[in-house]
DNA sequence: TTGAAAGCGCTAACAA
DNA sequence: TTGTTAGCGCTTTCAA
């Protein structure tokens, strides 16, 4: 796994003093023992240098090394030059194992947020975008852990080592049993993006999931629509029950036919939304609207219609929710309830700060308001059929 | 590469015996005295429990702890259940520091596959995404480290760490030096998305750079245009500069005057798109296209010549290039060169996978072809000035 | 300003 | 199957 010793970067050469007077003739000689025991440490060892090798080399103590190298006072101007250059002729790497297990009882912070988020929808890339930009201003460092196919092997591994070197973790994570039980054992500030139910133990920041929806249907209710399936996202996360909910009630204060068999189970994912939408078309008489509960199932539900030789909006309406890029980008633009990543992304790192400063504070929690956003794909329903 | 043993999934409970018969009565009474034990602990620690402590609490040697929690051979199922139990019910979780610092030497894989971006624009967020998709299907873990405003401390740190846990790199980075010292410090391969120049150390993916910009000065010219702006990108890059060379190509080729006055000099950037375009704008005559090296300083560019009360594409052409999605939700929708992301996602873990397996290969390199994607900013240029 | 000793929490290698 | 010993590479603490 360890690579060739590597190229000494160009600048340290600039803090050699350039042409040394000759009073330093013995200076000189030291320098090239040093440099020739050096090259017999690459060879010989042909592995990340330590702090012990570097203190050798330099003819000091390992704490000496270490102060010059943590630039920390007690250490000479002459000797920590020296020092430095040595260990950066070398090539050290500080080894974060070792310090951070070592320096544990004064650790303290790394200045470090963390996020999980699922990276390969398009959903969590804009989030851990929007994230990104937040953090920026900060100048904290951002470590983002993604885990592989959530089918697979248990995921605390990484999670846990994520855990332990950041100073907070913003959680969007596939709501399984086996990330809750790491997160709930991390000992940092957690906050969670999209809220997962009553009794969540996190802080959270979340688009208003309900009153989005409610938007949705009262426009498609007003285009005339009356029967409208519904494809339901991933029932584990609160945000699918809540827009779900807002589904029901809205057709049940319209007094509109609550048929069950309007509702289409689905799981936010492509596939899911294909399926639904499959589901729905065959229903006799056909909705004349689909709400997917996102945009993504959106997106599988606008293949399923075109097989199905249907057009949007002629044949069918269909609406989504998240706002993502994609949905502006399908043809037709498709008609979905907004939610500001952005400001999300800032209210969730402005809240996991406070954390990190005063642990103990209540949990707050924070519901962003959303918009409808009307694009081409819902229009009022045929007249005949 | 040792699964660790994850604190036990709800399922475990069931292993319990559900109701334990009369005959385990000193096995009750163990199992309180542990309880209580257990309880003093997270008294008086109210820290993360070491295996040591799990130890003691299990009545066993830290050794058998270890194996039980890695899951390793060596340890009886009576035993073994009983480690585990009482590791889930404390919150063990194992410390990384100390684990990896321990077993260095046959050390190996922590089936972790690093990025290195600045997760705060666009074109990060998209790459990055793509690469969550593409490590989604090989198993590996992805842990993605940006840095704060480049501006600040050196990045070093963090860094480090990511090399020192991940299996491989992906660089996504802002080519400064400090990234690139890090990067060469790594002991662990590295493949970078955007070429770096001619001595690149590393084996990279690129989109072809040259032939996209020469695809888009042949459409600008094939619609009539004679005089067109360029706003560069980040001449550090190899790829900003691959498109001012097709650029300049281009026009030398058509015989048309190479005016030098005709390159702003930008940088990727949103600002440095504005900046760019309102310097051309000033210019006797005006361009009457412009092709910004980037989408991102496209916007800014179109927000420019709004400013100036111009009309994109009546009063002057615009195009871009990557094809980020942002690219297609201007109005009018950006012509621009489509970069295949996911594709080259693909491929650079596709090539980092092989590295870590072999990593004497020789570095090789990809250019991926791309496209040129014409929207509604240009058009023919106005016939009366 | 420097250095020596004693761990941090864990595991490899060996012994029992 | 289980335990013991000796570190991993660094820092803390204390002494010089």
């Amino acid at each position: 796994m360890n690579d060739a010793i590597v190229p000494r970067p160009k600048k340290a050469q600039e803090s050699h003093p350039p042409r040394e007077n000759a009073s330093s003739e013995s200076g000189r000689a030291r320098v090239d023992r040093e440099a020739s025991e050096r090259e017999r440490e690459a060879d010989a060892a042909h592995a990340a240098p330590t702090l012990a090798e570097i203190a050798r080399v330099a003819g000091v103590s390992r704490m000496t090394a270490s102060r010059a190298i943590n630039n920390r006072p007690g250490v000479s101007q002459q000797v920590r030059e020296d020092i430095l250059r040595i260990a950066d002729e070398m090539g050290y790497v500080i080894n974060w194992m070792a310090q951070r297990l070592s320096s544990r009882r004064s650790g303290g912070s790394n200045g470090i947020i963390g996020v999980t988020a699922q990276l390969h929808t398009p959903f969590a890339g804009e989030v851990v975008t929007a994230i990104g930009s937040a953090v920026r201003g900060v100048g904290q460092d951002l470590l983002v852990y993604s885990p592989p196919d959530s089918a697979g092997r248990p995921p605390g591994r990484v999670l846990d080592l994520l855990h332990q070197v950041a100073d907070g973790v913003i959680a969007i994570l596939p709501y399984q049993g086996d990330y809750l039980d790491a997160l709930a054992r991390a000992r940092i500030p957690v906050v969670t993006i999209e809220r997962r139910g009553e009794h969540d133990p996190f802080p959270w920041v979340s688009g208003d999931n309900y009153a989005g929806a409610r938007l949705l249907m009262r426009h498609l209710m007003e285009l005339g629509h009356r029967r409208i399936g519904f494809i339901t996202g991933d029932n584990r996360m609160e945000s699918a029950r809540d827009r779900l909910r807002a589904y029901g009630d809205a057709l049940r204060e319209a007094g509109m036919a609550d048929d069950p068999r309007l509702v289409a189970e689905g799981n936010y994912l492509q596939k899911g939304g294909f399926e639904g939408a499959n589901y729905l078309l065959a229903l006799e008489p056909r909705p004349t609207a689909i709400f997917a509960a996102n945009d993504i199932s959106a997106v599988g539900a606008a293949a399923a219609i075109h097989e199905a030789g249907l057009s949007v909006p002629g044949d069918i309406s269909l609406a989504g929710f998240d706002d993502l890029p994609l949905a502006a980008q399908m043809k037709p633009g498709l008609t979905t309830v907004h939610q500001p990543l952005a400001r999300m992304g800032r209210t969730a790192v402005k809240m996991l700060l406070e954390r990190v400063m005063e642990p103990a504070a209540a949990p707050a929690c924070v519901t962003v308001p959303v918009e409808l956003v009307v694009r081409g794909s819902t229009a009022a329903p045929q007249l005949v059929r």
